[in-house]
DNA sequence: AATAAAACAATTATTTGCAATTTTCAAGCA
DNA sequence: TGCTTGAAAATTGCAAATAATTGTTTTATT
């Protein structure tokens, strides 16, 4: 009898290796947290080879970091790194956005309308917890137009480098980003990709202020 | 007695991981073959267990690939993928020219004229053999300058997708690239940045010409 | 002879055990 | 008190063993 249509059977190293990730990008591993293997075997009932696979997959994501006879533990986030990835960033996903140009189609845009005016409908409600989700997909969209894969793959692990729970945390800045993500949209529905592509490299490095990002105590 | 200076001791799996990787990159392990855990214990003479650490690096380099309880294989090097990786290198090295306006150092600059001498000296004499060495230092040397260590990263990474042994297979390809490297020194000296990146695009676009760089036979 | 079932072989995934290294912490010494 | 030393404890790195999975060949049945 056939118990399952479960096509893709998960390992058990890829398992701890999402669990592993959203804990750390949720916040619930704290950067220079160690990780021990003996800890995360019992945690997760099973032996360490497994945990191994797992963390040296984060160790390629740069999300933990390794010593020899010392083990793993999580990166830090440091304001230099942080600048670094949101100037990268705004790069990229400048140049994204100058590819989307005749790539996106009509349904995009019409996501695009509705991700922003459901993140409007947050900030009036002043429940600030879905816009990093909501945020993510608005810029998403845009970039699954592009042609390149590689750069896609690019943008999406920069995105997945820093805490998610370090993001959006006042209202102000929540405003400001819908702000941009306005003119991006008018922009783009003006056929504008020069200029939708400027506002998205602002919008980046605006976003790139330590103190509003991540707050000391916080970590 | 202080015995060694040696700070960085060296793991096994690390050791593994840049033999493998070296190997795959120069060709002597080829695309699509099999990559036995037993057998690669026995040939580097260790248990299995450090062969696995260093092929979850490779996985996560995207240079071998995993299926469950069938295990890993090198990845095989399609079209699409070569144009993919090359359209995004190309935007990539564009930008990174830009950036490197007021941070290249006159001493960067004498080391690139050194280096162009060099591979014309290559030429010269027919032997290609260290042509990719040296076209890999031209293009380090600009890229160095840049101020984003993240972005820097990424594009060395694309530089190690591809085998080496693909690359400069025709002395044409190599005058070829070498015109293109003489005008973005030329506009490097006039401090004309735009140009010299207008030419790197076109300098890595170029290169994207499939049956130039793979020979299939080869693979 | 064709097909299905079953045993076998080969390989990977996981567990377990041991050796080597680092850390901790208390005792000894200046 | 402050520093060094050294042994015990903890943890990692590696090896070897076991379990599970896949692919193949053999065997049995129709």
């Amino acid at each position: 009898m056939i118990e399952s249509f479960n096509i893709e059977r998960r390992q058990i190293h890829e398992q701890i290796y999402e669990n592993l990730k959203n804990a750390i990008l949720n916040g619930q591993i704290k950067p220079g947290q160690k990780l021990s293997q003996d800890e995360l075997a019992k945690s997760f009932g099973t032996s360490r080879m497994p945990i191994r696979d797992a963390l040296r997959l984060l160790q390629s994501d740069q999300l933990v970091e390794t010593l020899p006879n010392k083990g793993f533990t999580v990166v830090e986030f440091s304001e230099e790194k942080l600048k670094d990835t949101f100037f990268f960033r705004s790069i990229l996903e400048r140049e994204a956005v100058k590819l989307a140009k005749g790539r996106l189609t009509s349904q995009d845009i019409e996501n695009l309308d509705f991700l922003v005016a459901k993140m409007d409908e947050c900030i009036d409600q002043g429940n600030l917890t879905e816009m990093p989700q909501l945020n993510h997909e608005f810029h998403l969209t845009i970039y699954n137009a592009i042609p390149s894969q590689k750069m896609l793959e690019t943008i999406k692990m920069l995105w997945e480098v820093f805490p998610r729970y370090a993001m959006f945390s006042t209202n102000e800045n929540a405003i400001a980003s819908q702000t941009k993500h306005k003119g991006i949209i008018e922009a783009i529905k003006e056929d504008n990709y020069d200029l939708a592509a400027q506002l998205m490299e602002k919008h980046i490095q605006m976003t790139n202020v330590w103190p509003n990002i991540i707050q000391k105590e916080g970590i």
